[in-house]
DNA sequence: CAAATTTGACCGAT
DNA sequence: ATCGGTCAAATTTG
């Protein structure tokens, strides 16, 4: 049941701990003055991260932070139309990290309905599972429960509910809890992928009419960015962390498009970069490392910044992380999967907050 | 065949 | 006991 569950989110946990581990005894090794700065500030960068992602994994909040600033929903913020976006900090209840069980939580509401027509619902850049649905005391409509399809795989814990609007069926209202430790590179890639490989051609989705049954389709097609005619607001409550908040479940697909050329330019770039980042070894090569730093931004960026934090790599730190890791994987524990190590590493998410250093 | 969904059972808070 | 959330077996989907 939810041993084998456990088990793997021990071991993954294990593992981001073992190798934080093994990160700070390299980073003694690197004590010396011989040793470069950059070399430190990779390994540092690293070992927070890891920390960073087990604390996660351990839906640990941060000591409480100051009440702060919006949670960096900013990327949303561009929109002109169709998009408004606010923060709530939940009007009634002030004591906002009274509780420190809270796990990040943010509500959309998203409405599907202009031009989107009867195309399915939005894709977020992430895929997500159904794993239950429930009807709700006041709701007419039932609510749809999805977790990341990258629980098992990667201890991802990010989950979302789905559940329409009475008022306005076209409105969905979207809540996300909780961060998505996985690598989200792959997803995104793969989600850009069908997303250009189907142009926009809205192929039918069929959007369930028989009645209120199901709410969401999250086949891994259409997005809804395109998808134009979604309005929404996000609403954010349960702000506890600050990188929680940091993160959220848009991070370059909320890019608001304007012309879609644009998009699609855009797109393909992306994709790939994030098929060069994540899957082509290529680019590892120490000697390219220039050409390859630039030729591989957003998602390159993002993942060694993950580990780096460092915008300006040069090239003995690159070598560094990329080559960190291995050293890393045949630790004391031997028998955790190299492969996770991999995953971890290579699109290991970022933490890459400007605070994250503070 | 594996992977995703459906759906009632289960479970922990009120 | 009720409600919201999750699990997991059965079932569908691809």
């Amino acid at each position: 049941m939810e041993k084998k569950n456990m088990d793997f989110e021990q071991k993954t946990l294990i593992n981001e701990l073992t190798q934080g581990k093994e990160l700070a005894k390299q980073l003694i090794s690197h004590l010396q003055p011989s040793s470069s700065k950059e070399t430190r500030d990779v390994l540092v960068g690293k070992i927070l991260s890891s920390y960073e992602k087990a604390l996660s994994m351990l839906n640990w909040v941060g000591e409480p932070k100051a009440l702060e600033s919006p949670p960096s929903m900013t990327s949303f913020e561009n929109t002109s139309s169709p998009r408004s976006v606010f923060y709530d900090q939940d009007s009634n209840h002030r004591d906002v990290f009274k509780k420190r069980k809270t796990m990040s939580k943010w509500t959309e509401k998203i409405s599907v309905s202009l031009g989107t027509g009867p195309e399915g619902p939005m894709e977020d850049g992430y895929s997500w599972r159904k794993y239950g649905q429930k009807d709700i005391l006041g709701a007419n409509h039932p609510r749809g429960y999805f977790r990341c399809t990258h629980r098992k795989a990667q201890g991802c814990l990010a989950t979302k509910q789905v559940q329409r609007s009475d008022q306005d069926p076209s409105l969905l209202e979207v809540t996300y809890k909780g961060r998505h430790t996985c690598s989200r590179a792959s997803q995104l890639a793969m989600a850009s992928a069908s997303l250009i490989k189907q142009g926009f051609k809205a192929e039918k989705n069929q959007f369930p009419h028989h009645e209120e049954g199901k709410e969401e389709k999250p086949k891994q097609s259409q997005s809804t960015f395109f998808g134009l005619g979604a309005g929404f607001e996000v609403k954010t409550e349960d702000l506890d962390t600050r990188e929680d908040d940091i993160f959220q479940p848009f991070s370059f697909s909320s890019t608001p498009i304007e012309s879609e050329n644009l998009g699609n330019h855009f797109f393909s770039e992306m994709i790939d970069t994030n098929f060069a980042g994540s899957f082509s070894p290529s680019f590892i090569s120490p000697t390219s490392s220039e050409s390859a730093y630039f030729s591989v931004s957003p998602c390159h960026n993002i993942s060694s910044f993950g580990l780096a934090n460092n915008v300006k790599t040069p090239e003995s730190d690159l070598n560094e992380i990329l080559s960190a890791p291995t050293s890393v994987s045949n630790s004391p524990i031997g028998d955790l999967d190299l492969t996770l190590d991999k995953v971890d590493f290579e699109s290991n998410f970022p933490f890459d907050s400007p605070e994250f250093f503070t």
